[in-house]
Parts: C-alpha cells; sequence; structure tokens
RNA sequence: UGGGGAGUAGCCAAGUGGUAAGGCAGCAGGUUUUGAUCCUGCGUAUCGAGGGUUCGAAUCCUUCCUCCCCAACCA
C-alpha cells in the first residue's frame, strides 16, 4: 500500500484520529487499529461511500493498523453476489488492499449461540406480537411504548420458542426476538428492539441453511466485537443506536463470547455534494426509471460511473481528503470534485487535438497535396515527449472559435485576423463562406510558411492559439460530454408539491460527432487524454477500433466563458 | 412537546482560555504556442444570538435561536 498516501502532507488531525490517538496513547487496544468497511451488498457504491472507504482504510494505514471489508449481509430479500463483486471491485480499484474479506453471514451461529445466552440471562424474549401491534406498542416521540404481553415469558418458554423459530416450525413474521431493554425510553432504539425474525429467504452466501436472521442493530456491533475492531466508524444516523450497541456488547457479563476491549462507535457526517443526489433509492430509481442508463452511467455519482467518466483512483482519494471529516451535516461543493480531477489530470494526461463541432478552414496558399509532418509536444512539461501530427491545406477548427463580429478581446478567428494552429503555423482569415441560409460553412485562410512549427519569425505576437485537425488525417470520433445529472445544487431540497427529479438536468449528456487526430485512432479503453483547450476525456468502453468514443470527464477552466458571459447582457 | 447531534467567510474545515490555519470557489495582476497550468496579491469571518466568569473567551458557565437524525420484522 506504498501507492496510497505515501506523502501525508502536513494537516489538522480529524477528530476520530484524535480519539485514535488518544487511545494509541493509553495503550487501550494494545497499540492496535483494525476498522472496518460494513457495506450491505444491496446497491452499488458511490462517491459517499468513498468518502467512508478512504476515512476506514485511510486513518488505519495512518496508524500502522489494518481494515476489513465486511458485507453486512442479515437481509438476503435485498442482497445480492452481483453488489458483492462490484463492491469489491471498486475497493480495489480504489487502491485499498483489505485485511480480510468477511460477512456478517459468517457469523450466523455466533450470532444465534449469543442469542441463546441473551435469552438464557433473561436479556431477550420471544414476542408474538404483530408488525402493527409492534409499532403500537412501541409508542412515539410523545408518549412511552408499554410492554409486550409476551414479555414476561419464562426462560424455559423462551428458550423453546427461539430454538422453534429457528427451527422453521413458525410461518414468517409470527415471532421475533426482541432483547428486554426499556420500553419507556426516549431512545426508541431502546424500546425492546428487534434481534431476529423469521424470513424464509434465500440467502447469497447461506443458501438455506436459515430460516431466522438477525437485525443490523445486534448483528453490527457483534460482528465487529468477534473481528476485534477497534474503531467502527459508521455515519451520523446511528448516533443514537450507540447505546443499543454498547449494550448488547455490555450483556457478556461472564465475557464468554467477547473480548476486552471492546470496539467503540464513532459517527462522522456522511458526504453531501452539490447537483447530485447520493442515497441508493434515489440512485436506483434514476437507473430503473431511465434517466442514466445503468449504475455505471458517466454521469452517476456511483464509484463505478465516476471509473467509467474518466475519473482516477488518486483524484477521489484526494478529494476524500479535502473534504474533511466531521460531525456536521454539509454539502460540499462539486468544484471540488472537478478540481481534484483536474489536478490529477493536468499532470498526467498526454495532450491531444480534437474537434468537436468542426467549421472548415481552408488554406488557400498551400497546395491541395502538400503535406507537413510535425512534432508536436504531449505535455507542457518535455518528459512526456511528443508525437507527430500531420498538417494539410484543408483543417477542421472549433466553430466556437470563429465569430463573424467579433467581441471585445476576442483572441480568435475573425474575418481579417490571425492565429495560431497550435504546433503547426499561422494563417490569417481572409474570407467567409455561407450557404444558402446564411450559415458559415468555410473559412479561406492563408497561411505563413514562415511560421512552420508555430511562431513567426518576424517576432510578430498573436494571441489566439486553436486546436486543430487536418482534414485529411481525421479521424471521426464520438464524443459525449457530460455535465452533473440536476440543475438545482441541492436537488433534495424540494418545494412543496415539487418532486426531486424536477431538476434533472436535460443537457446532462450531449453527443459530439467530432474529429480528432489521427494518433487517437487506436486509442484503448480507459485511456485518458487532455483535448486541448477543451478538457480532459477518457476513453469509453463503448468504442471500436474504427468508431472511438470518448467521454468528457471534465471541462478545462474557462475564464473566457465568463468575460464572454457578461459580453453578452 | 421525548431522545440524540450540529452551528467558525459562498462551500468544506482547523482551532481544546492568550487574541481566527488551510483548501475549494471568487476577484486582480504576471508568465504562457492550451483564454489551461503555474506564480503573486486580495476576505475587516458581529466564530448562531444574548448574558455571565476571566486581565483575556470561538474555546468555560448560562439562557435562547436555528438546522439535522430517530417512531422498518431496512442498513
Amino acid at each position: 500500500m506504498t501507492d496510497v498516501n505515501p506523502a501525508p502532507e502536513a494537516r489538522s488531525l480529524n477528530f476520530i484520529e484524535d480519539i485514535i490517538e488518544s487511545d494509541l496513547a493509553s495503550t487501550k487496544h494494545g497499540g492496535r487499529v483494525l476498522t472496518r468497511f460494513p457495506p450491505e451488498p444491496n446497491g452499488y457504491l458511490h462517491i459517499g461511500h468513498a468518502k467512508s472507504i478512504c476515512l476506514n482504510f485511510g486513518v488505519a494505514m495512518r496508524y500502522g493498523g489494518a481494515t476489513n471489508l465486511r458485507f453486512d449481509d442479515t437481509n438476503p430479500a435485498k442482497e445480492d453476489v452481483e453488489y458483492v463483486d462490484s463492491i469489491r471491485e471498486d475497493v480495489e480499484w480504489l487502491g485499498f488492499k483489505r485485511a480480510g474479506e468477511f460477512y456478517a453471514s459468517d457469523y450466523f451461529q455466533k450470532l444465534y449461540d449469543y442469542a441463546e445466552y441473551l435469552v438464557q440471562t433473561g436479556k431477550a424474549y420471544v414476542c408474538d406480537l404483530s408488525e402493527a401491534e409492534i409499532r403500537e406498542y412501541r409508542g412515539n416521540f410523545h408518549t412511552p411504548g408499554k410492554d409486550s404481553p409476551y414479555r414476561s415469558r419464562s426462560v424455559e418458554e423462551n428458550l423453546d420458542l427461539f430454538r422453534r423459530m429457528k427451527a422453521g416450525e413458525f410461518a414468517d413474521g409470527t415471532k421475533v426476538l426482541r432483547a428486554k431493554i426499556d420500553m419507556q425510553s426516549g431512545n426508541m432504539n431502546l424500546r425492546d428492539p428487534l434481534m431476529y425474525r423469521i424470513r424464509r429467504s434465500h440467502h447469497h452466501r447461506t443458501g438455506d441453511a436459515w430460516l431466522i436472521y438477525p437485525m443490523y442493530d445486534y448483528a453490527h456491533g457483534v460482528s465487529d466485537a468477534i473481528e476485534r475492531i477497534t474503531h467502527s466508524i459508521c455515519t451520523l444516523e446511528f448516533e443514537d443506536h450507540r447505546p443499543l450497541y454498547e449494550w448488547f456488547l455490555e450483556q457478556d457479563i461472564e465475557g464468554k463470547f467477547f473480548q476486552q476491549p471492546l470496539p467503540r462507535q464513532i459517527e462522522f457526517a456522511r458526504l453531501n455534494l452539490t447537483y447530485t443526489v447520493m442515497s441508493k433509492r434515489r440512485l436506483l430509481e434514476l437507473v430503473n426509471e431511465g434517466h442514466v442508463k445503468h449504475w455505471d452511467d458517466p454521469r452517476m455519482p456511483t464509484i463505478c460511473g465516476l471509473r467509467r467518466r474518466g475519473f482516477t483512483p488518486e483524484a477521489l482519494r484526494a478529494f476524500a481528503e479535502r473534504v474533511g471529516v466531521a460531525k456536521r451535516d454539509s454539502l460540499t461543493d462539486v468544484a471540488l470534485l472537478e478540481h481534484t480531477i483536474r489536478e490529477d489530470l493536468e499532470k498526467t494526461a498526454p495532450r491531444r487535438m480534437a474537434v468537436l463541432r468542426p467549421l472548415k478552414v481552408s488554406i488557400t496558399n498551400m497546395a491541395k497535396d502538400e503535406i507537413h509532418e510535425l512534432v508536436v509536444a504531449n505535455h507542457p512539461d518535455p518528459i512526456h515527449g511528443s508525437r507527430k501530427v500531420s498538417l494539410g491545406h484543408e483543417v477542421f477548427v472549433e466553430r466556437e472559435d470563429f465569430e463573424e463580429i467579433p467581441p471585445k478581446k476576442w483572441f480568435r478567428l475573425a474575418p481579417g485576423a490571425e492565429v495560431r494552429l497550435k504546433g503547426a503555423c499561422l494563417i490569417r482569415c481572409e474570407e467567409v463562406i455561407k450557404n444558402t441560409e446564411g450559415e458559415v460553412v468555410e473559412l479561406r485562410c492563408t497561411w505563413d510558411p514562415a511560421s512552420l512549427g508555430g511562431d513567426a519569425p518576424d517576432g510578430r505576437k498573436v494571441k489566439g492559439t486553436l486546436h486543430w485537425v487536418s482534414a485529411n488525417h481525421a479521424v471521426d470520433a464520438e464524443v459525449r460530454l457530460y455535465d452533473w445529472l440536476f440543475t438545482s445544487e441541492n436537488p433534495m431540497d424540494v418545494a412543496e408539491g415539487g418532486d426531486w427529479r424536477d431538476t434533472l438536468n436535460p443537457e446532462s449528456l450531449r453527443v459530439c460527432a467530432a474529429k480528432v487526430e489521427a494518433s487517437l485512432g487506436g486509442a484503448m479503453t480507459s485511456e485518458r487524454f487532455q483535448f486541448e483547450r477543451l478538457g480532459y476525456f477518457c476513453v469509453d468502453s463503448d468504442t471500436r477500433p474504427e468508431a472511438p468514443v470518448f467521454n468528457r470527464t471534465v471541462a478545462l477552466k474557462d475564464s473566457w466563458a465568463k468575460v464572454d458571459a457578461q459580453n453578452k447582457p
């Protein structure tokens, strides 16, 4: 794991690291740090999970500890191997190595044994109340709950019933095992929470071996204790589950089941991102309702979506680092995510030229069969080398780079204006050709042969440098321009009567029939480039040798866009 | 109205009684064969509000306000 955060930059500790350092100082766990990342395999991981993964693995690595990947598979009705495979892949892709791969289902027998122990010590009972009755007996925030009539069953009867639940003598939903805590508690989680329910459904790992399945609150802490997790990091909504987490473990009064010291649950604020939704439920709806193609649609905030979009693990890790860890609800500006991917790709992505909306330029003083082989740098840093690019008498430039009536400070093409073709030469626009509709279809330019390579020997300055491709050498390509899925900063913050889907961005995907330089013809899936002056792109998995497909990961910053916007109104 | 949390610049986030780090965004300028990158500079942050303790408070006490989470046989 030397490739992850090799150089921890000087940075203040977050509150979880404070806790760990103080535990280390007191030798509470004998110097051990063992965390776990506990996803439920019922969906794909998103960037919020990435924050959690980076936190759990990152903090453990920082203190010489380790992290388990543990699938929280206690609800067979919702879970599937498809998800465990994708989750494992995502964690690996992010660059983290798990100490072990475990499943809550690995502990079903131990969980059952401890549950029997709780029954035997009078801490748990079998309840026959229906689901609706349980809810009713639980009371609400304002009124305390009342004891279930089954709460006072004898230990013998409870044990018998619980064993028969396991043996399949009762129908689904007819009985549950409950912890006997306090129906009057202000904390709803302590009002005799359910520990087991009867559920005849096929489990992705244990098959049909079990008919009863443990609930999260019971299974999670026990699993942590079995693995001897030191710090059990979760999100804020579990804060008031903590007393229950501790209660379950503390009932091992004889120390027959768990080793001391017990794990400690610590909660932090989950990630929220502007212009995106983050809940699995919403993401599932986006997929099911066809707003996106699949979980790995490059517009999705899923890890696989971001990966397909062209994000790097390094950028995601840097993002997690900069977002920080705290307990306050926050809404992080997606601009920070864009910044970390640009920061990474700026250094690593080789530069290429691609024209998204081609406008033909004829160089009238260049012979039709004239071809110039140019050597163009792959990156401002010469360490990235160079490549050959051909120039012929006809090239394509970006339609946006020509204005018949240019605004102030326009550095690009306009009637009579001279610009540089990146890495090639200077051209001057002499004539504008339009079709019958009045649309500009071609520019006739002259070039200065003395400027081959890009500079004029007479020292005259040209302010604009444009990207271009040679018409006879260009390759046709599909370029997919992605934008965030919503136009609202906080899509879930909807007005009365509104729907979170209302601000879905109709332009989150635009497809261009582009002309790209010849060297891009053989690009392989997931290769990343900077298309000069446009942005960072990666080769999509839909690509075929004769029909390359590129995804725009993120556009370059564009300060002209702002100037232009100010000019217009 | 019960329980649990949180409030520091537009967005994150340090700070743990000694006089408000850093990042993102934004603004201004410089360099530039990417209007990119890079470099430089720029924010009077009523530290949610009031009261108190103290020589001194974002940090301690107190009252109040606002926001978030909890009433699945989900996790």
